[in-house]
DNA sequence: CTAAAATCCTGGTGGC
DNA sequence: TGCCACCAGGATTTTA
């Protein structure tokens, strides 16, 4: 489920009540969830203070006062949420990390997809992602210029994190509907005109499923939930499109389902 | 380089 | 109501 703008409402969540923080131990129910990790978090993380919390593409990043740095992966299913020690167990938490305050930070994962590393240096877990496209340093020259040398399907570019880090298929189809470009386009085939809007719409879509606090993150992920307001095409085949009414189709690219107007976009 | 397919897992949804 | 196939917002690895 989390995307850019959730994995960020869930790093602003935990900015408020971890920083300061120690680790005093940690449990992995489910050990493939940290076994990718370069160090050893069970072993190595207690007694490691922190620092700060932040995001970088779908990392929460946890700053530690000694330099070395946690990331959480949410993959599809993952929440992480403080809560007292004492709280009922989770049955779909994997890993536990007690805090020195008798808190405990939660990985809630009922798919078991998600990850946890800790590094000393932060870009051997995410050194190959793209640019952060809410930062500055993310302009639309550069955008319109590594467009211009991509030639696979535009929705699968966006997907890509090496592209851009962050955008995952709700906000990638909600992009391409902002900017009525039919998500076959070929990315290099784009106009200028298009290539600007789709970097527009990209920033805004993101922004505004920030300003929701994560829109996908809502009571139901599916129908009555947040989709009725906050999103126009992603899952919403058959469904009239909020423009000009045709109804919104949904095909398989690249393994992935896209939706969107036959019509507005092009 | 591009892309497809398989893979890691479980729970919810919708069709019958 | 019950069963079951199918679907899922991710990303890596392997194969073509």
């Amino acid at each position: 489920m989390p995307e850019l703008p959730e994995v960020e409402t869930i790093a602003r969540g935990l900015r408020a009540v971890l920083p300061g923080r120690r680790f005093t131990r940690v449990t992995a129910t489910w050990r493939p969830m940290v076994e990718r990790s370069p160090l050893d978090v069970v072993q190595q993380l207690p007694g490691r203070r922190i620092e700060e919390v932040g995001r970088r593409g779908k990392y929460v990043v946890i700053a530690l006062v000694d330099g070395a740095i946690l990331l959480v992966h949410l993959k599809m299913s993952g929440r992480l949420y403080v809560g007292a020690a004492d709280e009922p167990p989770d049955p779909y938490c994997r890993v536990t990390f007690d805090l020195d305050d008798g808190g405990q930070l939660r990985f809630r994962d009922p798919r078991k997809f998600g990850r946890v590393y800790l590094t000393p240096d932060v870009e051997s877990v995410v050194g190959n992602l793209g640019p952060e496209p809410l930062d500055g340093g993310f302009t639309e020259t550069d955008f319109l210029t590594r467009l211009s040398q991509r030639r696979g399907w535009i929705k699968s570019l966006l997907l890509d994190q090496t592209f851009i880090a962050g955008v995952g298929n709700i906000y990638a189809d909600e992009a391409l509907f902002a900017a009525r470009i039919h998500p076959l386009r070929r990315a290099d085939a784009l106009g200028e005109e298009q290539g600007r809007r789709l970097y527009a719409a990209v920033r805004c879509v993101l922004e505004r499923g920030i300003r929701l606090n994560g829109a996908s993150l809502r009571d139901g992920m599916y129908r009555g939930g947040s989709f009725q307001t906050s999103f126009c095409v992603y899952s919403r085949t058959g469904e009239p499109c909020p423009v000009c009414g045709t109804a919104i189709e949904r095909a398989r690219i690249g393994q992935r389902s896209a939706h969107y107007c036959p019509v507005c976009q092009r």
